[in-house]
DNA sequence: TCTGGGGTCCTAGGACCC
DNA sequence: TCTGGGGTCCTAGGACCC
């Protein structure tokens, strides 16, 4: 049996959790910018705003039915979400965080009746709102389908619920396709088709059908309503592209802004890069006027351009400079951008041997970079340093065997150590 | 009427997820 | 005036090769 919890109405709990005042009060958590809703615990929804409204638009609303309204703040929750995750590895040994809210608990051995899987559902839920303060559902079934599916049904069963192969079918008849995991807007529309509505008869379905209609991941999800597991724990150890983007408030209509936003933003997806240990080989950047409303075709415009770099690297001046590059290559005048992009490919684990330079002038004591270099090790893994006076560059020079290479020329660039 | 066949690699685009 | 920011997977089709 897999057991699904999902922490309810994530971003807006995390907020509730330093804001005890709040709790039983709407609360809604904005995107970026203050742009859009991108989160509502239950309170708020039962005003009529929905996920994804333009605050603009329901500015008034918000303060007439007093929801509390914050910006997002993904430090704080990523942070909740790892003391939430290192409890449930005191229950399972084997944990799929599938996203910032979400986990896939494995459990070994499968003797639990149904009963035991409530008592544990229902410990689980009182541990994590008890030490956290964030309240949670908890699925449990034979597949990640049916987990995810049963989770979605444990809100009107007390938070926890759990698989029974008598009501399974019942449940299904129940269920519209549409809110089945890996049946989006358009596959529910091709099932409706085919005179599909409800997740029993998708059951039904003939596997030849199924992939053929929604490609082997449909195949894989109609093998998962009957119960046989189809859609193994995914293992990740890097990220395949790393993207960093941003939507701006006002239009851009010159370059040096833009190139500002581009090297900004490149810096923040190298970061990330250097995070998990990898380098890349290529960047791609993207500007766009993109508008959603009311604008004239003619003034809409989108480029992309995309640079392979010499070597592989996680280096930032080389990475930065390569997407800065770019920017004159799509860049028409006459436009107001809206948005860009910064993406990271062809990343793969570094496991070369690295340098870290710090320049002379900065005149940093010997002991401060000695103690840094914990911090170093503990961040990158372990490796032989060497600390010498650099002949090179006649600055403190370190060396050593990175698991990634660590480039900076600035010691403020260095990790502390408290 | 007639057009070789079999393979790989890469990319764009669609669909999905949170 | 103001509409998020990440990701993943799959497939078709073109380029290229022998």
């Amino acid at each position: 049996m897999i057991l699904h919890a999902d922490g309810n109405s994530f971003y807006a709990s995390c907020e509730q959790i330093f804001r005890p005042d709040l709790r039983g009060k709407p609360v809604a958590v904005l995107s970026n910018n203050d742009g859009v809703i991108i989160a509502l615990n239950k309170e708020a929804k039962a005003t009529g705003i929905r996920r994804g409204d333009p605050y603009f638009k329901v500015r008034d609303i918000c303060a007439g039915k007093k929801i509390a309204v914050f910006s997002s703040n993904y430090t704080l929750y990523a942070d909740i979400a790892r003391r939430i995750t290192s409890i449930y590895m005191e229950y399972a040994p084997d944990i799929e965080e599938y996203s910032i809210d979400e986990s896939f608990l494995f459990f070994d051995q499968c003797s639990f009746t149904k009963q035991d899987w409530y008592d544990i559902g229902r410990e689980l839920k009182q541990r994590i709102y008890k030490e956290v303060g964030m309240p949670i559902c908890v699925g449990v079934a034979p597949t990640k389908t049916l987990a995810k599916l049963y989770n979605k049904k444990a809100k009107e069963h007390g938070g926890v619920f759990v698989y029974d192969k008598d009501e399974i079918d019942p449940l299904l008849e129940k269920t519209d396709c549409g809110t089945i995991w890996g049946v989006g807007p358009a596959r529910a529309a091709r099932l409706r088709q085919r005179g599909i509505r409800n997740a029993l008869s998708l059951k039904h379905m003939s596997l030849y059908e199924a992939k053929k209609l929604m490609t082997i991941q449909g195949f894989a999800t109609v093998q998962e309503l009957n119960g046989i597991p189809c859609i193994d724990k995914i293992i990740r150890t890097k990220k395949d592209v790393i993207t960093s983007s941003r939507q701006f408030s006002k239009r851009i209509y010159d370059i040096p802004t833009l190139e500002c936003a581009i090297v900004q933003y490149a810096e923040l997806a190298v970061e990330r890069l250097r995070q998990q240990a990898c380098e890349c080989k290529a960047v791609s950047i993207y500007i766009s006027t993109c508008n959603y409303y009311s604008d004239n075709p003619d003034e809409q415009y989108s480029n992309g351009a995309f640079a392979t770099l010499p070597r592989m690297t996680s280096y930032t001046p080389d990475i930065v400079d390569a997407a800065r590059t770019l920017l004159p290559r799509v860049f028409r005048y006459g436009y107001g951008y809206k948005s860009i992009m910064v993406t990271l490919m062809d990343i793969t684990p570094a496991a070369c041997q690295g340098n870290l330079w710090i320049d002379p002038r900065e005149d940093i004591k010997k002991r401060d970079f000695m103690s840094s270099l914990d911090a170093i090790s503990q961040s990158y893994g372990r490796g032989a340093i060497t600390l010498a006076k650099g002949f090179e560059r006649q600055g403190w020079e370190m060396r050593r065997s990175f698991l990634s290479p660590c480039w900076t020329t600035r010691y403020q660039d260095i990790p502390k150590v408290h």
